[in-house]
RNA sequence: GCGAGGGUAGCCAAGUGGUCAAAGGCGUCUGACUCAAGAUCAGAUCACGAAGGUGUUCGCGGGUUCGACUCCCUCCCCUCGCACCA
């Protein structure tokens, strides 16, 4: 029979009474809402996406197994530019687009073809994830699911948005973007062909005035403006003239058009060709007259396309400098040191080409030469005393609001690697959007209710909480509209789109009200409805007022969520960015409780790209192994917080474990046979797991619980055997019975086929998800038992380090246990935290004083076995004094049957054998012949 | 570069001042079972050892301490984030 089928695809009749048993109303029972970041449907699940479920499933079935109402609902992201850039693509026949889809995704050829409306991707994708989940055995409310173009979700969103405008969140900025001017649009990381790395940097532009206008330089030094001996124009190319904001000015073509794209406002006034400029003089006053000198260098790409002259602090202004002046030429020209810096003399620049031996301005060698000296400069550096004296770091800022105010500089964005390349192929420039809409996350307010809110929440694992907190000040305004995408429509200005991100941060809200929400006709959802259902503010005719009475019941019943899962990765937007809404619009005591942040998945050692084919589907996992595998596998490979690597070489003995465990269990269930002495023992060390892997599923850590609940308990189990002789089946101790159903629950959250249908066997078909999670004990708790057990386990590792390593054949085994004085001293070095005056109280009594040196060997001994025991172990052993003697005999037969050796058991002062006197309170002597 | 986290035996990984030669898993080796292989079960797996022991290890190098994988410092290396993107 193929188990798996029966045990893991999971009988139609059973995922009937799950779906019903998951699907969450409001009830007598204390609630426990849990959330995920929903997915965005554009590509099949792989088993990355798979952990990102499973764990916070099997922190939902815990809770629901202690009794808690749990909601876990799901949705679906369906906002923004990626799935068009997909049907586009898919559309032009793209290849790799068309391979990923078709081959790894398996799309079939006919649902492939429908994938030129975007609409189409997301609603396959979302039924995919629906159905990839079901069979992974999450949890999930479907109820609830919705996707972020639904009417009634849009609605929702306005409502969010007017709230947020009405709170001053929402402004008009300007801001620089990348931008392609073909799709008229800013562009995203994975909208670039090339230059993804691309950095937007500030250059101040110095203005230069001259006979023809002025010639701005850009410069990301602005403090080197007094060391500038000349400017640097290049003589092979043309430039024009042009009228900016009321000004003329001198740039290269390509600064035209980017300036163009810099809310300036710029008319061409006619070209001027480089060479025109050479020997021109220009003035500023922080520099006084300089000459333009030419050099070939100069990248009309590059900023204005004209650069100013610094020789004494950048390489390359100084050797184009001296490769005029080697031909004789500008000799009256000498660099100006303004930088002093550590370990170089006036013009470091100088010096470093020098060192170098550089003879040319095209030796590579002179861009590392370059970063060396500014990053010198900008580390140590100071102005020398004439030039304010501050460091550079400071001075470069004072600088720049100088030229700013005073000398008409203005900023320039710009690249710094070039050239950025959009997908439709065009050149990206940077533009300065002024009609966007910003969510203004710098306001200091807001930003102080987000920080007090984070003190507030729970945050697991509690290292990430530097890492909120530094998001919380380091975000500033964001760009919350796009042109194009899927998504709603900003209410008040409804040529611009809500941006993904920022339209799904308080949807958990909406949750708790997605499956009622649906009997209102969406055109009457307007805000006054959303008002009463979530902020309690009643207004005269709204529609069907019982039911939003209902719904505002329940979202009060479900709201604050307690936590929210999600990948590390999120912490720097999503995740902060719904404290922000959160803060901005509800109430504080319906503020979000706390957040689990998820580690990455690796496969097979390598990154999951899905672009570079590394992935495994979820899908196929559960085809391959089974879901209950699965999911043991990816809760077994780490804590949620920590990275995690898929190996099918690990998987694979995973799924023999859960096999092991079904026989286990079954054969357990069957026992009826008579009591036996190590079944206390066994009783109370599942108490302990019990206790320790509730506490660890309480605190998120899903791999330790898995580690106590399971592996822990197997590993009792195989010690019990070995003790009890493995007695099987129907004849082994009746209380494998219980052991087993105590067992069966504690595991059902990770790996709930296989215990849903073992526990269906003996509970009249009762579901193990709503089985109550089991508690401690604590009639059952028998420390003695657990000494007795350990001693002896110590004792048979003793006896089998010690048969490895003599030669002779044993036939004979005795051991002999420690006299009572000797338990007298062990407990009296247990007691006493630091011995400088034990042995003398000790030597008080008579009878140990007459033991001399023994009694001295003796407390040395047993300082130094005690060094070796848990603490904890050590103080119940003081406590309960166990008979040890008892113990050994008692476990005669065992000890037999382990070494076949004839075992005989001593007490104090029985054997005479020499080694007997070696003898140690929990550390008989052992006597192997 | 900036911010956050991390480097532990063949591999993955637990461990935050003495319970540590260091849990657990994988791999490997040995035994049992088997005609055999596989599966399963038991044991071993830093080195040395004819008695339960000893020696040397936790990224590199220093320091604090009676004692450091654990605390402090320098350096090296890895992962994640750095914005208009899910």
């Amino acid at each position: 029979m193929d188990t798996r089928k029966t045990r893991e695809a999971g009988p139609l009749n059973l995922m009937q009474r799950w779906k019903e048993t998951f699907t969450a109303k409001p009830s007598d029972k204390e609630k426990f809402y849990l959330t995920v970041a929903y997915p965005y449907p554009s590509g099949a699940m792989h088993v990355g996406h798979g952990r990102t479920y499973i764990v916070p499933d099997v922190i939902a079935r815990f809770w629901r197994m202690r009794e808690k109402e749990v909601l876990y609902p799901m949705a679906f992201h369906v906002t923004g530019a990626p799935v068009i850039g997909i049907s586009k693509r898919i559309a032009r026949q793209d290849q790799s687009a068309i391979t990923l889809y078709r081959d790894l995704y398996r799309v079939p050829d006919d649902v492939l073809a429908t994938f030129t409306d975007p609409i189409n991707i997301v609603t396959y994708f979302s039924r995919e994830y629906q159905r990839v989940m079901t069979a992974a055995g999450l949890s999930i409310d479907w109820s609830r699911t919705f996707t972020t173009i639904e009417p009634a979700y849009s609605k929702f969103i306005e409502w969010q948005w007017d709230h947020l405008k009405n709170a001053g969140y929402v402004v008009k900025g300007a801001h620089p973007v990348r931008y392609c001017t073909q799709c008229d649009n800013p562009v995203g990381d994975h909208d670039l062909l090339e230059g993804d790395t691309a950095q937007i940097q500030q250059f101040t532009l110095v203005l230069f005035s001259s006979e023809e206008g002025y010639i701005p330089c850009a410069t990301l030094r602005p403090e080197t403006v007094y060391g500038v001996t000349n400017l640097w124009v290049n003589p092979e190319t043309e430039y024009v003239r042009i009228e900016i904001d009321g000004q003329i000015w001198i740039v290269s073509r390509e600064a035209m058009g980017k300036l163009s794209l810099q809310d300036h406002d710029i008319k061409e006034l006619g070209t001027i060709h480089g060479s025109y400029l050479v020997d021109r003089v220009v003035h500023h006053d922080l520099c006084g007259d300089i000459p333009i000198l030419p050099a070939s260098f100069v990248d009309p790409d590059m900023a204005t396309g004209l650069v100013m002259s610094v020789p004494a602090h950048a390489p390359y202004d100084y050797i184009a400098l001296r490769d005029l002046q080697q031909k004789g030429k500008y000799s009256t020209i000498t660099p100006v040191g303004l930088i002093q810096v550590d370990g170089f003399g006036t013009a470091p620049a100088v010096e470093a080409v020098e060192s170098a031996g550089i003879t040319d301005q095209n030796d590579p060698r002179l861009l590392e030469l370059t970063q060396q000296v500014y990053s010198a400069e900008h580390a140590t550096g100071k102005m020398r005393e004439k030039y304010g004296g501050k460091p550079v770091k400071i001075a470069r800022e004072e600088v720049s609001i100088i030229l700013t105010d005073r000398h008409g500089s203005i900023i320039m964005y710009e690249f710094d690697t070039r050239p950025v390349v959009c997908r439709c192929n065009n050149r990206v420039f940077v533009r300065v959007l002024h009609d966007q809409w910003f969510l203004s996350y710098s306001n200091p307010q807001w930003k102080e209710q987000v920080h007090e809110q984070l003190q507030r929440m729970d945050l697991v694992p509690p290292e990430v909480r530097a890492e909120f907190d530094r998001t919380v000040d380091w975000l500033n305004d964001w760009a919350c509209t796009r042109r194009i995408g899927l998504g709603t429509r900003l209410p008040w200005d409804p040529e611009w789109l809500i941006e993904p991100l920022s339209d799904s941060t308080v949807y958990m809200a909406y949750y708790t009200i997605a499956a009622g929400i649906k009997k209102i006709d969406h055109t009457l959802l307007t805000p006054a409805v959303f008002d009463y259902i979530f902020l309690g503010k009643k207004q005269e005719g709204l529609p069907n007022p019982e039911l939003l009475d209902e719904l505002r019941r329940e979202f009060l019943y479900w709201y604050p969520y307690n936590y929210r899962f999600s990948a590390k990765d999120l912490i720097s937007n999503h995740l902060t960015f719904q404290i922000f809404h959160h803060c901005a619009i509800f109430p504080r005591e319906l503020l979000p409780q706390g957040m689990v942040v998820f580690g990455m998945g690796l496969l097979n050692g390598a990154k999951m790209s899905s672009s570079k084919g590394n992935v495994y589907l979820l899908e196929d996992a559960i085809n391959d192994f089974g879901a209950d595998t699965v999911r043991m596998f990816l809760i077994g490979s780490g804590e949620p917080w920590q990275d995690f690597d898929w190996r099918n070489d690990l998987v694979a003995s995973t799924k023999k474990q859960i096999d092991k465990f079904a026989a286990t269990i079954q054969s357990c269930m069957e026992a009826d046979g008579p009591v036996h002495p190590v079944d206390p023992w066994l009783m109370s060390r599942m108490q302990d797991h019990v206790a320790k892997g509730t506490a660890a599923m309480e605190r998120f850590q899903t791999r330790q619980a898995l580690y106590e609940m399971f592996y822990a308990v197997e590993a009792d189990l195989r010690w019990y055997r070995r003790r009890t002789g493995s007695i099987q089946g129907k004849d082994a101790s009746k209380i494998l019975g219980s052991f087993a159903s105590v067992w069966l629950r504690l595991v059902a959250p990770i790996i709930p086929y296989t215990c849903e249908e073992l526990y269906q066997e003996t509970n009249e078909g009762r579901l193990v998800s709503t089985a109550p999670w089991p508690v401690v004990d604590t009639s059952a708790i028998c420390t003695d038992a657990e000494l007795g057990e350990e001693l002896l386990a110590r004792t048979v590792e003793d006896i089998e380090s010690i048969l490895r390593i003599i030669k002779i054949k044993p036939e004979e085994l005795s051991i002999c246990i420690a006299p009572e004085w000797k338990w007298k001293i062990f407990s009296q070095v247990a007691q006493s935290p630091q011995n400088k005056t034990l042995i003398k109280e000790i030597m008080q009594d008579e009878t140990m004083k007459q033991r001399g040196k023994e009694t001295i060997d003796t407390v040395k001994q047993c300082t130094s076995h005690l060094h070796r025991l848990p603490p904890d172990l050590v103080s119940s052993l003081v406590q309960s004094r166990l008979s040890e003697y008892d113990l050994f005999i008692a476990a005669k037969e065992f000890l037999e049957r382990e070494f076949s050796l004839t075992v005989t058991v001593y007490k104090a002062g029985e054997c005479h054998h020499s080694k007997a006197q070696s003898a140690l309170p929990y550390k008989p002597a052992i006597i192997i012949m």
